[in-house]
DNA sequence: TTGTAAGCGTTATCAT
DNA sequence: ATGATAACGCTTACAA
């Protein structure tokens, strides 16, 4: 059914290896190419990519591999991973992972054997194992997380910086005490995020355990919510809160409209823009946080690491506070 | 490098094909079967999916291609889609064509010539062609919009009944004057609840001139803004409107909000759920449009395909009032 | 049950 | 510039 390039070849009248020159951009008389050429659209013809994989041991496709492609901080990372990659002439799988473990080994593993290009790579934790990966020289380029123990290119964010500015921010304002509500244990952005906030905190209430005032939660909506809902139930509650991520911002925000305590009533600081947000008062202090930049950048690594080089591995780190160009 | 079935074979003691019958779960003695699969993990051995696609000439891989990776509708499809395939031992990589179809024909290329074992579509528009997957005998499901002149199963929603509903429920409310923001020109959806607000306003205003009271807008949220202040605009505005998908809704809400019109002082329906919405106050009517079920009922009908079943093509078509269990 | 060997559709080497 | 041919790593008749 599928034509390939012997049918090709044969009803152009020439060789095999003629047409896959043709295919290539090789030196080819211009009579032939044009000849071969014809024939293909003729017969409707698609190179097999696996077949030239195989041989190549290497294909043109890039995998970004995500925790969440809910969250639109990640949409937007692939967008710019998208547009450097297609301009480049690769093309962008993306691969869902929901923050599981076993959901990742899975992708990882099929961007060895299915020899892609290069891995994009936004680890489910710091544990995530690439060793597979770059046992068979595979580039990957991690972003917004790292793993621990490999010396591969990484696009993160200042999360300790996004943290205290936030929280500063607040406390700016005129709020007294700033609560946190941060990502899972075993996040390394969660923690640093937190670490952070810590910073800022203890040196405006040296005298109140921080981790009171913290919560984790598991960087969705729902579990905004609740950590929103859980503070405000204290007996001395913050008058303001640093939430880690966009989505628990707005889950955040939530709980506290359900309440009927609006800010700026009650501070509150994000990190990353409330997606969608209709909100109009004032009264939320946001932290851009630039995921298609990210995405970029990352992607940038990447090519030029496909493109052979070897160089030491980089790390490259952002302050959310430093965007100036977002359409970057 | 990277270890063959050769090696794993020399390393246990037996052939190639025992290797790789192992692999596959083909009779094989325990003994060898032992042997192989421990010389495997000594090897660190990962097959190579390039060339057991290239000899099966079908991978196990299913292609999702969607119009805007940044609408919540698709990545909820997207989901749906995933959990039904990696159940059934596929995997999803998604590919996001920005309702662009060079991009969308890159990737549809790419589905071929990676030799994938389905497509689910949600095409760019009814013009999309896929009569390439069709002769090389790829299965292809569309949803949420079908393309013209292919007999393929499709899973749509029902959309001129959704504009229809939309539009009485603000009628019921008491509204008088309902107008319509729908998508782009060529995207049926966009015609097909444009059509059933066309009906319900009719019927309630004979002597006005519909189209009057109509705006395209691109689905997106910056579409609906710019649509709802255009219309808000007119000698004589409407005094509720129906928005035929979630984003344009958010971007309708945000200009009525910036405008002090906060609803129900004028009324607002919306095909599909407002995304991380922190909209409280009552007066929005949604009607929910289930993504992750589409997904769901996408994936199977192509899995069935996959696994054989050439029956004549079916379209299903699901209605939004009819939703009962979104966790389906 | 196990092994041998052909073949999947390319690309690349080596002659010509 | 062009053609013949081996090779990429796997699966699957077919034989044993």
């Amino acid at each position: 059914m599928a034509a390939t390039i012997y049918e090709v070849a044969a009803l152009a009248g020439v060789s095999p290896a003629t047409v896959s020159r043709v295919l290539n951009g090789a030196a080819v008389s211009p009579g032939y190419a044009a000849k071969v050429r014809e024939a293909a659209t003729a017969l409707n013809f698609r190179p097999n990519r696996t077949a030239r994989t195989l041989r190549r041991q290497s294909s043109e496709i890039i995998a970004l591999i995500i925790p969440d492609i809910e969250n639109p901080f990640y949409t937007a990372l692939a967008r710019g991973v998208e547009d450097r990659a297609l301009a480049a002439g690769y093309s962008v799988v993306l691969c869902n992972t929901d923050d599981q473990h076993d959901k990742e080994a899975r992708y990882l593993d099929i961007a060895i054997s299915e020899q892609m290009a290069g891995v994009v790579l936004a680890p489910a934790s710091a544990r995530t194992d690439i060793d597979a990966l770059l046992a068979r020289n595979t580039p990957v380029v991690t972003v917004d997380r790292s793993t621990h123990g490999h010396a591969v290119d990484a696009v993160l964010m200042d999360n300790t910086d996004g943290g205290r500015a936030a929280t500063s921010a607040l406390y700016d304002e005129g709020f007294l005490r700033v609560a946190c509500i941060t990502g899972p244990r075993d996040v390394e952005t969660a923690d640093q995020r937190a670490d952070g906030w810590r910073e800022v905190f203890t040196a405006h209430s040296p005298r109140v355990k921080a981790e009171n005032y913290l919560r984790r939660a598991n960087y969705r909506v729902d579990g905004g919510r609740a950590a929103m809902a859980d503070l405000m139930r204290m007996r001395r509650p913050p008058d303001a809160v640093f939430v880690a991520n966009n989505l628990m911002s707005v889950g955040a925000l939530q709980h506290l409209l359900s309440i009927d305590m609006e800010p700026p009533a009650i501070g509150l600081a994000s990190l990353g823009d409330l997606p969608f947000t209709t909100w109009q008062k004032k009264g939320v202090t946001v932290l851009p946080w630039p995921g298609r930049r990210l995405g970029l950048t990352a992607a940038d690594l990447l090519l030029s690491r496909i493109g052979g080089d070897h160089g030491p591995a980089r790390t490259i780190i952002t302050r959310g506070s430093d965007e100036d160009d977002p359409t970057g």
